[in-house]
DNA sequence: TCTCTATTGCTATTTAATTAACAAAAGTAA
DNA sequence: TTACTTTTGTTAATTAAATAGCAATAGAGA
């Protein structure tokens, strides 16, 4: 299968989110125009990402949920899982532990990073602590591919380096410093602030 | 000046942040080129972006970073400043709070609102943390325009509705339920989740 | 059976966002 | 002075994303 567009692979993330919800309350078929209203979008969007991931529905039925799950699971997940990296337990790394803890089977916290005494040593939502020093050592022996970085922002530049060196491939940036990273490193980067300054001027241009 | 486009708005808040940090440095100007690789886009985009907020550079020497930021935060900024509320305070909640407590003049964290015993009437950050019941006066009281929403799953819809019906203007979405709200209030959902397994889609699939 | 409705799946169109192209100008070097 | 370089500002072209439109068809109801 070629390669899904950004916003479809997003989307996907999305709908199978609430279908697991969908299914655990027992429903087995949905409509486009239902996943729709879920996710604040049109139906349209709805069938032309299915359409791009090949499923079909059913005429007047709408879509199998549990099919529909499957079929997203092995397009976003990767066959034998993925390990991913805590790097910085401040609130924002512990929050994201506590998202991920036991949410997906084929994403694992496998290893959360901290420079703090205190924590090193500890485990949190079954994730253990490691000195930040260990990174690359552990990064290989865990193979994990995917860090979080949610360091202090005076450490993002040198972490973010280390990362790269240790051979991830792909990083989520939730500092507000922007990094640098080779081709070969799939980077997002996400700014609570700038999300906040956005919500500002629109709330504040387009509303009354 | 026109409503500006969505990714236009968010590069700005970017820039913003980073022209601040150049201006500490005391760099009185900067190449569209230099800002283009903080931030990993095209110096078109940059000069483009700041074509629409009718600012001017010189040439050959670049724009004035003060000026530059001056501009940005007449159109990011309202004039009189904007308050927000955070909506639950578990590790995301504080994270923001921590992440904006005296960082931004025109935007100040009023207020914060928790369910539990222990934290109500307590002050974190400098902001105090009210019951979540008293949501609605609060609100209106403080002249709360911008809500962070983080609760619990279980209490994400209900209170979205009382954000909504307590008046205010926009929200930021970071729970992964999707929420309703009505056209006059500016919604953005973020969803750690989602940008997880989309850096696990394309780290698998766009590197060797 | 026949008609009507609801819904998918796909193509075509439109809109939004990004990138390319290049003239103009200001400084530098010959 | 004259040519060369750098950088802006803007228009034009391209690409990506979203939306509209509609044929096909399964089922409901007459």
């Amino acid at each position: 299968m070629d390669i899904l567009p950004d916003k479809t692979v997003e989307r996907l993330s999305q709908y199978r989110r609430n279908l697991l919800i969908c299914k655990g309350k027992g429903k087995q078929h949905i409509f486009s125009h239902e996943i729709a209203n879920i996710h604040h979008i049109t139906p349209v969007q709805v069938r032309r990402d299915i359409m791009l991931i090949g499923y079909t529905g059913t005429l007047r039925k709408g879509y199998n949920v549990v099919e529909l799950v499957t079929l997203i699971g092995d397009i976003l997940d990767s066959e034998e899982g993925l390990n991913m990296a805590i790097v910085g337990t401040g609130n924002l790394g512990q929050a994201v532990l506590k998202y991920f803890h036991m949410r997906r089977e084929k994403l694992t916290v496998a290893a959360a990073f901290d420079i703090s005494k205190d924590k090193i040593g500890t485990v949190l939502e079954g994730v253990p602590i490691y000195n930040i020093s260990d990174l690359s050592k552990v990064i290989k022996e865990k193979n994990i591919t995917i860090a979080i970085l949610s360091v202090p922002i005076d450490q993002v530049k040198q972490t973010a380096k280390e990362l790269v060196e240790a051979g991830i491939k792909g990083i989520l940036n939730y500092t507000p410093r922007p990094i640098d990273v080779p081709d070969n490193v799939y980077l997002e980067e996400y700014d609570m602030i700038t999300s906040v300054e956005k919500i500002a001027y629109f709330a504040k241009n387009i509303n009354s």
